[in-house]
DNA sequence: AACAACATATGATTCAAATCATATACTGGT
DNA sequence: ACCAGTATATGATTTGAATCATATGTTGTT
């Protein structure tokens, strides 16, 4: 069937940068929890963006826990797998959802030929790389309230942002439990610090004088 | 003075990348603590290398205080900003220390211009993503024990890893303190979860059968 | 309408990391 | 050889986030 790329655009604007003849050879594959998708050694053969669902990368310590690379439950996975002559760990499927496949060669013949596409890849990889160091940087605060008021600072524009996520998975990129971020949220209303209006959370500027 | 590249590109191997042409268009900059480097709201005209020291881009935040939303002890900083129209925020030195200036322009077009370059940026900010992400899963482990296991199965081979840093910057590259990671070396050594030869640390690998 | 699944919310308790204090190596510069 | 600055190391205490428990609200499905 047929990928209707419109929608799958509304879902995941990064699908935007994909051209027309990549999107062609693009396939979707299905996946299911507990699924091991692609194993340690082999040489990817496709680059992966995670349409619904939660797939991981991880690797077996020794002690033969689990050790989660990276997860992701949305937007391309693995983006230096293009380059890698073989996964250097596992693909599981955390959750039942939908990957699409872009072909390896495919995508690696788009960047070349196609000036705009390999431009907006760069750029894509370029606000990733700002969004996860000012993340690390914020879970480097250890008190709760404050990693609250730097994501309103860092994410959003003139002190507010709009959140468009659940409170629990906020809690989760901010590194807190659920509990916590609620029980912050509260504490930061009462004492004035933040003012939140739906989904909107905004740090409370002072009147001037 | 010209720029010693032979030397540099020692100390920071990421420089390799940079070919020839746009080493002749790059300048280096020293700063002093407390420097403000760029403003808010300039349109870069640089990128950015750290050679030495520490810079850091920051906001101020309503009340005053400052967030910092990126920090480089070395490296490329900013990455994102060879796109923007403006720097989003403060560009400001926290140490004495030493830049390289690669001009706006010159970045770009060789970017467009030289194929392989322009395949070593998208590897380089690829391999950046997978490092930070990998980071971030291990921020979220709440232990400091399962951090530094993770650090060592992640960053190392075979469960093994050479520590080319001093423990106490990777105290803070774990998002712990350093007393903290002093002690759980100990604990992990005492215990026999680890073995800690000079700089080298391995998961400690129980003998089969 | 009923139900399951999940998000939101808050309280009580535990526990481990942060903090503060202190001491000993190590390093580079004079 | 000495000194300042820093890294390594460990102990005592505090504190705040995690955990466990529990309840209500919301959403989507049949």
């Amino acid at each position: 069937m047929a990928i209707d790329w419109d929608k799958l655009t509304d879902e995941q604007p990064v699908l935007e940068v994909i051209p027309r003849g990549l999107r062609d050879a693009t396939r979707t594959r299905v996946f299911s929890k507990g699924e091991l998708l692609y194993r340690r050694g082999q040489p990817p053969e496709v680059m992966l963006c995670v349409l619904s669902g939660e797939i991981r990368l991880v690797r077996v310590a020794p002690g033969g826990t689990e050790i989660v690379l990276q997860r992701s439950r949305g937007g391309f996975v693995a983006e230096a797998s293009l380059d890698a002559q073989a996964y250097h760990c596992d693909v599981v499927a955390a959750t039942d959802g939908c990957l699409l496949l872009f072909p390896r060669e495919a995508f690696h013949s788009t960047l070349e030929n196609d000036p705009a596409f390999n431009h907006a890849w760069i750029r894509l990889l370029a606000r990733e790389v700002r969004r996860l160091r000012a993340q690390s940087e914020r879970r480097s605060l250890n008190s709760a309230a404050d990693r609250v008021r730097h994501y309103i600072e860092a994410e959003g524009s003139d002190g507010s942002v709009i959140l468009n996520q659940t409170r629990k998975s906020w809690a989760a990129e901010l590194g807190l439990t659920h509990e916590v971020l609620y029980r912050t949220l509260r504490q930061l209303r009462e004492s004035g610090d933040i003012v939140i209006e739906g989904e909107r959370f905004s740090l409370f500027v002072p009147r001037d004088k």
